[in-house]
DNA sequence: AAAGCTCCCAACCGCGTACTA
DNA sequence: TTAGTACGCGGTTGGGAGCTT
C-alpha cells in the first residue's frame, strides 16, 4: 500500500517510511519542536528532505491523531463542510478533531464523494441542503409533505435498519453500502409491485424510516435515503540529535 | 488457483503564499 | 521593490490488499 523505499541521486530517501525513520522523527520533534523543517532531517539524521518529513509528522506521527473508521458525525460535518468551504481541506480537517488534511482529502474520494453524488442523484434535489438540514436537527426532514397530488401513496413508516449499535463492528461506510443494497433492492421490488403490496409491507413496520416512497397513477417515483445519515447510529540547532 | 481489476491510503509533486534580506 | 527561501496546501500517483472473474 506504500511506495517503495529508493534513494535519489542527491541521497534523499524516498517512499515508505521505516519504523527506526519514525522514531528518530518522533523523538526529535517531540523533543526540540520544528522550528525548520529543512534543516530537521539532517539533526536529526534522516536520508528524507524537509518536505517528506513535515508530511509524515503531520499525517502519521502527530500526537492525537485519530486513525480509522469516520464517525457519522464526523462524515456528516466534512460534507457540510465542503459543501461550504470546497476543497480547503486543511481548514475542514482543522474542524475535526485529530484528523489530518490528508487523511480527510483521502477519505471524502474514496468513501464520501460517490456517496453525495448517488444522493444527489437518486434525489434528484438539493439532497445536500436536506441531509445537513436534518443532521443539524437530528430528525428527519420532511420530505413527504413535497410529494405531490392527493393520488399519491405515500409511505415513511417508523421501522429502522441497520442500527450502527446492532453492528458495532462495522463502520459506517460499511453500514451504508450495506443499507444502500437492501434499500435498492426493495426499491426494485415496490417498482414491480402494486401499491396494495407496498401499503401491507409499510403496515407491517417492514420499511425503513428512512425509506419514503411516493407512487402516483401516471408517474411511480421512489425517495430514499434522505434521512439515512440522521438516524442514531451510532536555536538548539547546534548538534545532531543522534 | 491465478490473473485481472478495484479500492484506498501513504507519499510525492508543483504551485501559491509568507517572510526576510 | 525584488529575489530567494521555506512552508503549507491541494492534486495526483504508486502500489499493496482484497475482491471478482
Amino acid at each position: 500500500m506504500v511506495r517503495s523505499p529508493s534513494i535519489d541521486k542527491n541521497g534523499i530517501k524516498r517512499g515508505a517510511w521505516s519504523e527506526d525513520e519514525d522514531n528518530k522523527l518522533r523523538a526529535f520533534v517531540e523533543r526540540y519542536g520544528h522550528p525548520n523543517w529543512r534543516q530537521l532531517p539532517k539533526y536529526a539524521g534522516l536520508m528524507r528532505c524537509g518536505k517528506s518529513c513535515r508530511l509524515r509528522w503531520m499525517n502519521y506521527l502527530r500526537p492525537g491523531l485519530k486513525k480509522g473508521n469516520y464517525s457519522l458525525e464526523e462524515e456528516q460535518l466534512i460534507i457540510k463542510l465542503h459543501e461550504e468551504l470546497g476543497n480547503r481541506w486543511s481548514v475542514i480537517a482543522a474542524k475535526l478533531e485529530g484528523r489530518s488534511d490528508n487523511d480527510v482529502k483521502n477519505h471524502w474520494h474514496a468513501h464520501l464523494k460517490k456517496r453525495v453524488r448517488s444522493t444527489n442523484c437518486v434525489n434528484n434535489s438539493s439532497s445536500m441542503e436536506q441531509f445537513t438540514e436534518s443532521s443539524q436537527t437530528g430528525g428527519p426532514s420532511q420530505l413527504n409533505e413535497q410529494s405531490g397530488s392527493e393520488n399519491d401513496v405515500v409511505v415513511d413508516t417508523s421501522a429502522t435498519l441497520l442500527q450502527p449499535t446492532s453492528f458495532p463492528e462495522l463502520s459506517s461506510s460499511d453500514l451504508y453500502s450495506t443499507s444502500n443494497s437492501l434499500l435498492n433492492g426493495i426499491t426494485d421490488w415496490i417498482e414491480e409491485e402494486s401499491v396494495e403490496q407496498l401499503s401491507i409491507f409499510s403496515s407491517l413496520g417492514l420499511l425503513p424510516d428512512s425509506f419514503s416512497c411516493t407512487k402516483s397513477v401516471d408517474n411511480f417515483q421512489t425517495q430514499h435515503f434522505d434521512h439515512f445519515w440522521t438516524q442514531p447510529f451510532d536555536n538548539f540547532w547546534t548538534q545532531p540529535f543522534f
